[in-house]
DNA sequence: GCCGTTTTCGGCCCGACTGTTTTCAGTCG
């Protein structure tokens, strides 16, 4: 798979094109182009093979051909005319707020600069501040641009993000609001957010935004408005609130849902029926037409309503009617917790009552095995006694509850307990808890075809925080997953989100079927599982394609079937 | 460079804000 790679090539482009003052609509080509490879669920050699290269949205017979002379050379003719005289040190300065490709040009040609030492260096002797059209004020704003990047990328997981949002939401309402609601990549419900956006509904601006600067972990206002405040939290995040009319509050809503790509193409939609879009409401001539609603905003411009995680300009818009995508409130059950058998705090009465009491049908507990010592993995014998006390359980809690594993994938592709007690157990899903130099493609398959595993649960491993996840070719594991009927685990644990939504969806048309998992070590954990509902939605996942939504019945069948 | 109920050329989303200017360019979302 060589979609991401040949994105990073056309991203470069753009940005050494922008740095040349290449045109506007050229730069936006390659970027768009990127983009829609980074999302691609299909493989671009095999589209290139079959000759239909140009089928994807944003590739023409230019990109195309650049993409043909890559995959066959190895090398790219444009990216190497492009990257003439121009780093990757210096394009990175393009990432810095404030520093836009004229000012960096201007520095670059007189100052030269071309690194972030030659930028620090400039800024403290004064010699960017001379150079025409900046002043003071500009070089202090780089200054900080440069401060805030040097800080490493902080992207904030929806996990952290979301519930901070919903009390920095109950706090404004306290101002005596009615509508408030997140926007931005927040309520697209992206795997990380940047900044959080909250937008509100009042003609009292300014009195507003004076009490959301009065948040209780405020460190640092940064705006404060009639319209629009900002300030950055103790942990570091900024939150930015905007407030506008009533009349206005759908228009805003969508305009600052987006995304970006989103609201470009609803523009140049408006733009053909002679309409136009601006965060007001759409306007025809002088006329305001819609605004209050965002129903509104899609229905004038003939559109359905559609679920801001569909958003980003991936075929949603052509669609004509939003797809039918699996809810929260579809979610019967959970497949993956750990009690106090392992490395868990709760017994499993305790999981079972709690489960009841989120409104589940049925729930699988299923603790580690027996070499994942670090988390006390369980042996054959403590298997068959918690398998003994799960059945108690259920019986006395009045939940159905699956006897499971969560068994781990050995270094030779083996599990870690035989089939004598794998056959005896619901539901089994196996893991990778190691991260060794090799690639583990091959281990995982070899875990995927055991007739008796169920589901791979966190197929990359990765943590969005902290790591990258191990070795794997997941397009490679999903194939597998599809064609012996074995289910794809999103473990909805915010700093996992794994698969993510790209490969979720991939999952999905390749038609494996795919389990929402809190993977929980503790009763409030199992509440994440809205986490991966967003995942799943992000990668238009119906009803059908998780198995969550299906009853306990239903899923006793579908794991009997599968062997 | 892409794309097509204004089609194979001539468009390509829109507005706010900021800081530098003295009417606007650059940057951002």
């Amino acid at each position: 798979m060589r979609n991401r790679e040949l994105a990073n090539i056309f991203i470069k482009i753009g940005d050494a094109l922008e740095f040349k003052g290449e045109m506007p609509f050229k730069i936006a080509a390659y970027r768009k182009a990127a983009r829609t490879l980074e999302d691609l669920t299909e493989d671009i050699e095999v589209l290139w093979k079959d000759g239909k290269l140009t089928s994807i949205p944003g590739v023409g017979k230019g990109i195309a051909k650049k993409i043909d002379e890559y995959l066959e050379t190895g090398e790219m003719k444009k990216y190497k005319e492009a990257m003439e005289g121009i780093s990757s040190d210096l394009l990175e300065l393009l990432n810095i707020q404030g520093m836009g490709p004229k000012t960096l040009r201007i520095a670059h040609d007189t100052l030269g600069v071309s690194s972030r030492k030659d930028l620090e260096k400039v800024i403290k002797d004064g010699s960017l501040a001379s150079l025409p059209g900046m002043g003071e004020k500009k070089v202090e704003n780089i200054k900080k641009g440069l401060e805030v990047f040097s800080a490493e990328e902080k992207r904030i997981s929806i996990g952290i993000a979301l519930p901070l949002a919903e009390e920095v939401i109950d706090w404004i309402k306290q101002a005596g609001v009615e509508r408030v609601a997140p926007a931005g990549s927040l309520r697209r419900m992206r795997e990380t957010i940047g900044d959080i956006d909250i937008l509100c509904a009042s003609n009292r601006g300014g009195e507003i935004i004076d009490h959301f600067t009065n948040f209780a972990r405020v460190e640092r206002i940064l705006a404060k408005g009639e319209t629009k405040g900002s300030i950055i939290i103790k942990e570091g995040y900024q939150i930015d609130l905007r407030v506008v009319p009533e009349e206005c509050f759908g228009a805003a809503l969508q305009y600052f849902t987006g995304s970006k790509p989103h609201n470009i193409k609803l523009r140049s939609i408006a733009r053909q029926k002679g309409l136009k879009i601006s965060e007001y409401g759409i306007f025809k001539g002088n006329n305001k037409i819609a605004g209050r609603e965002e129903e509104e905003i899609y229905s004038t411009l003939g559109l359905a309503w559609i679920p801001p995680e569909l958003r980003e300009d991936r075929g949603e818009i052509e669609l004509g009617k939003a797809p039918e995508l699996v809810d929260y409130d579809d979610i019967r059950g959970d497949f993956h917790i750990h009690s106090n058998y392992s490395d868990g705090v709760n017994s499993i009465k305790e999981i079972a009552e709690f489960a009841k009491g989120l409104g589940y049908e049925y729930i699988a507990i299923t603790d580690h095995s027996k070499s994942a010592k670090y988390a006390n993995g369980l042996d054959e014998k403590r298997l068959r006694k918690e398998m003994r006390e799960i059945e108690r359980v259920q019986e006395e809690v009045g939940i159905r509850i699956f006897r499971g594993t969560e068994v781990d994938i050995l270094r030779d592709g083996s599990l870690d307990f035989d089939d004598n007690i794998l056959q005896d157990l619901d539901i089994v899903i196996a893991a990778v808890h190691m991260f060794p130099k090799q690639d583990l493609t091959d281990v995982i398959l070899k875990a995927c075809s055991n007739p008796h595993v169920d589901a791979i649960a966190h197929p990359t491993g990765r943590l969005i925080s902290r790591r990258q996840g191990y070795k794997v070719n997941i397009n490679e594991v999903i194939e597998c997953a599809a064609s012996t009927n074995t289910a794809l685990e999103i473990n909805c644990y915010y700093d996992r989100l794994d698969l993510s939504d790209v490969n979720a969806r991939r999952a999905k048309q390749s038609g494996a079927k795919i389990i929402l998992s809190s993977d929980a070590h503790n009763l409030g954990m199992m509440k994440g599982m809205r986490f991966g509902v967003g995942v799943a939605r992000r990668a238009w996942l119906s009803r059908s394609d998780v198995l969550n939504t299906f009853s306990a019945a239903q899923l006793e069948s579908w794991l009997k079937e599968r062997v």
